[in-house]
DNA sequence: GTCTATAAGAAGATAGAC
DNA sequence: GTCTATCTTCTTATAGAC
C-alpha cells in the first residue's frame, strides 16, 4: 500500500493516471485502455499490478483521502485562526475554478457517480466530503459556534458545492467569483457576531 | 416529435422508461437492454423508433424541457405573489426528498454528466437549467430587485443544487429539511427588505 | 515486471423474416 | 411494427511467453 520505496513505480502511475482520468471522465467512463494509453504500458500488465478495476478506485480514493488530510493540515497551519483558515476553504474554489468549470468538484462529481450506483466505494468518497465537514465544524466551533457548527460546516459545503455545481453546468467561471464572494460576506458576518 | 395521437405508442414508452433510468442510473450506464426490459420489447425494435441512442436522449431532454415550462407555468398560476412562488420552488425539493436523496437532482445529474464529455446535448440539458434561471430572475424582478435579480436566481440555483448533491451524497434527507428552512428564511429577509 | 495473444461478455447498431 | 439473428467494437479479465 505504501509508496515509500517505490515513488515513481508503475502502480502509482496507474494510480495518478486513474486518478486525472477519474476525474475529466467519470469512473464507468474511464477504460484500462485509456489508463494505459497514459501510463504507457500495456493492458495485460494491469493485473500485475491490481486485481480490478474497483481495486484501482481504492487505491485513488486513499490517494485523494491522504491528499485532502494533508491539505486540511497545511491550511491550519498557515492560516492563524478559524477566520481565516475557513477563508482559506473558500478561497479553493477559486483556486480550481478552471477544472472545476471544466470537470465540476472532484469530490461531489465522485460522490454523485458512485452514490447513484450503490457502488461499495460510495462511503469511501463521502468520507472524503467527511473530512471537510469535520475541518469545517471544528473552525466554526473555535468562532465560538458551538451549538450551530456542524449546521454551518455542512451550509457551507453545500453552497461549494452548488457553485462547482453550476460553473460546471453553465461553463461559468465567473459565477465562482461572484458566488464565493457572497460566502465571503456571510463569513465576515458570523465573525461580527460571535 | 408530438404525441397527441399515439399517447401510448411504443415510442412513448422507450423516452419514459429512458427518462426514469437515465435518472437513476445515469446515460452511460443505462444500456439499450436495461430499457427494453422495461418496455418489454427486443432491441432490435429500438432502431424503427430512434436512429441512436443519442436520439433517444435528445427525446428525453425534449420532454423534460416541457414537463419544466409546464410546472412552472403551473406554480405562477398557483401562487398569487412572486414571494409565494418562490417559496413554491423552494418546497420542490422537500417535496422530491425521496428520489433526490437516492438520485440527486435529475437536471444536475444530467448536465453535470453531459458537461463532463462534452456531449452534443449538453447545452440542451443546460437549457432546462435556464428556464429554472429565467422563472427565478422572474420572480426576484417582481419583488423589486431588478439590478440584482439575476443573481439572486443564481444564488438560490446555487443553494439548491448543493442541497441536492450533499443530500445525494450522504444519503440525509433531512439535511433538505434543514437547508431550505434556511432558504425560506433567506426569502422572507429578502421580502422585508423590498 | 512487462509483454502479446486471446478469451468471454456486453455494448450499440444493422439486416431481413414475419 | 416487432421480432430473431448477426455484426462490430469495446470492455474487463486471463494465460502464458519473455
Amino acid at each position: 500500500m505504501s509508496n515509500k520505496h517505490h515513488p515513481a513505480s508503475t502502480r502509482d502511475a496507474i494510480i495518478a493516471a486513474a486518478d486525472a482520468l477519474f476525474y475529466q471522465q467519470g469512473v464507468a467512463s474511464t477504460s484500462f485502455a485509456d489508463i494505459a494509453a497514459q501510463v504507457h504500458i500495456s493492458r495485460g500488465n494491469f493485473y500485475h499490478h491490481f486485481r480490478s478495476k474497483d481495486e484501482i478506485l481504492d487505491a485513488v480514493i486513499a490517494l485523494r483521502t491522504d491528499r485532502t488530510r494533508g491539505m486540511l493540515a497545511a491550511w491550519a497551519a498557515e492560516a492563524p485562526d478559524a477566520g481565516a483558515r475557513l477563508r482559506r476553504f473558500a478561497r479553493m474554489l477559486v483556486q480550481n475554478r478552471d477544472a472545476i468549470q471544466r470537470y465540476g468538484c472532484p469530490v461531489g462529481t465522485l460522490c454523485s457517480e458512485l452514490a447513484r450506483h450503490a457502488h461499495p466505494a460510495r462511503d469511501g468518497a463521502a468520507m472524503i466530503l467527511e473530512l471537510f465537514r469535520n475541518w469545517l465544524r471544528a473552525q466554526f466551533e473555535a468562532l465560538g459556534h458551538g451549538q450551530d457548527a456542524d449546521a454551518l460546516a455542512l451550509h457551507l459545503l453545500v453552497r461549494s458545492q452548488g457553485i462547482a455545481a453550476l460553473a460546471h453546468a453553465f461553463h461559468d467561471e465567473d459565477l465562482i467569483h461572484r458566488e464565493i464572494a457572497l460566502v465571503e460576506d456571510w463569513l465576515d458576518s458570523l465573525h461580527t457576531h460571535s
